[in-house]
DNA sequence: CTTTTATGAAACCAAAAGGTTTCATATTTT
DNA sequence: AAAATATGAAACCTTTTGGTTTCATAAAAG
């Protein structure tokens, strides 16, 4: 099944095994061992991390390794990148308004003690 | 309650609900006409995504205007970011292997035509 | 060959998600 | 004042999630 990244990083669970397994590929009882849950609990995450393409498994024997497929979020960042502009411009919008905020003050207290 | 903002974004609708209004407030029954469904389940997204910091809703008369609060998403952001370079050192490596791929592919072709 | 070990998968469960309809309430409009 | 509008919220429903236990199977170790 064909899954969203995005709510393949939604769950806080599946967010931790992908950091387990950003610098090297575990197999699923070693990523498993670090967590207070199931096993199969677990085969379930890296199910679905599968699924949304942020995990590739091979096989060796019997094992199965875990590797990251890092740039997988790269689609998380374009989606948030086309955002950052708008809130920059907010941001500054505001400090702009709060520059002005501020030498309106200093004049006021100005006036006061000049009076 | 408060809200995980992963959560927060991974759900379709309330993404583009977030698009939406990313340039400009919308009252929730603006919002909720866009969409095929009720205006109860739009307003239910636009509670969570009040409650994961990433909307701000203040009232005008009966309306109530929805603003999206885009700084918030700085947290995916950063989450995202601290796995870029790992993903770029893995990019770069198959490059170099795929180079080396390459030369050793020419040398190949030109003993063959020396031959 | 027997026993471990690593995994896949099914059956089952409770809680959360995402939706609907309905009704109450506060503000406009007319 | 009466009607229309915008919203909040409850009650209810179905599907999805995240989890469990249990059993089967294949590979590796003794």
């Amino acid at each position: 099944m064909k899954r969203d990244v995005f709510r393949g990083i939604a769950d806080p669970t599946r967010r931790a095994i992908l950091h387990m397994i950003s610098t090297a590929p575990l197999n699923i009882n070693s990523v498993s061992e670090h967590f207070e849950v199931s096993r199969a609990a677990i085969y379930k995450h890296i199910k679905i991390l599968t699924e949304c393409g942020l995990i590739v498994v091979s096989q060796k024997g019997r094992e199965r390794y875990c590797e990251a497929q890092l740039q997988k979020l790269e689609e998380i960042s374009d989606w948030v990148e086309q955002y950052r502009e708008l809130w920059n411009k907010r941001l500054d919008f505001l400090e702009t308004y709060l520059q002005r905020l501020q030498s309106k003050k200093k004049r006021h207290d100005k006036r006061k003690t000049n009076r």
